[in-house]
DNA sequence: CTGAATGCGGACCTATCCAGTCGGATATTC
DNA sequence: GAATATCCGACTGGATAGGTCCGCATTCAG
């Protein structure tokens, strides 16, 4: 329950390896693969999610592969899983087909729907360039960028 | 994907029940079941369960139920989704058993588990009490018992 | 021109987990 | 002792996540 999918997990992997290498101009998704022992096949998928999604540039051909379609701290982690794993929300009355069927009767479905928002307001605060920056080192508790009011 | 399980959402929607009938001494999980129109045998398995965690209190035979063990304003949703489905995680590389392999190389499962924290730490702000004041109330802005920072 | 490297995209398989059901035992009251 | 409850384990069916396979399109080096 509550549980990220591997899936967007590995897409924020290879963001932030790409963000982490700016010189390269391309990096092939088997690349990311290999740095990290991810299943080739599976993250070349992901890859080409975030690419229709307009979070990553591709080139075929040889010496191709992808790169960042902006600069890493205008992506946030929201939109990665969003454009990996669809709409997100923490309950099911809203999962598109079959939407649970006591909705009406339903008296948390409100309140939850806040809380789903609060963490959403989190995950947008998360930029890739943090994921990246945050390497080995330690928290830095001024950094201000996430503070998040949960108004119930 | 991080999405609640509807065992909690139906034990959450039993609690915030039960607070708002504090003059009954007890209710037995049908009569909430029916209330909600949630399958009765299954609501029950759920109360059990809060019930050996310590959430509630119960009581066999006629006439017997279930009766919130502490104030509801003392219990928070953070306990009750851990009494039911376990242990709290968005990433899987701590399922307990089989854990994700590639945790030594990951380099995002720290930060992740700094969003994890926080939104555990959003979800143990919430009391039942939080949920059954809610009703058809507009949002009390000033209310103030949710501020988290999230330090990445 | 040709072939290797790469992205693209669908079909498919499999294991796991969730939601819900069933059956029976035990406890309490009337 | 009958009715009403909680208690508890086992089971099933369906959904979804994770991963694989294969064929096609695109690009570029030699
Ligand atoms: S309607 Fe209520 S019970 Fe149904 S999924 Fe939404 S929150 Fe859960
Ligand atoms: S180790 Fe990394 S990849 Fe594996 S589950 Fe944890 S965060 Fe995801």
């Amino acid at each position: 329950m509550l549980k990220l999918t591997k899936k967007a997990d590995y897409g924020l992997m290879a963001l932030k390896y790409l963000a982490e290498h700016p010189e390269a101009v391309a990096l092939s998704a088997k690349d990311v693969a290999d740095a990290y022992g991810i299943p080739a096949q599976l993250l070349a998928k992901i890859l080409q999610q975030l690419t229709k999604k307009g979070l990553l540039r591709s080139h075929a051909g040889m010496n191709g592969g992808y790169a960042l379609a902006r600069d890493a701290r205008e992506i946030s982690a929201f939109e990665v899983i969003l454009a990996i794993d669809g709409p997100f929300f923490i309950t099911s009355c809203t999962k598109g087909t079959k939407a649970c069927e006591l909705t009406p009767s339903c008296t948390i479905k409100e309140p939850l729907a806040r809380v789903n928002e609060t963490i959403a307001g989190v995950l947008k605060s998360i930029s890739i360039q943090d994921l990246a920056e945050h390497e080995h080192q330690p928290a830095k508790a001024s950094e201000g960028h996430g503070l998040v009011a949960l108004t119930l």
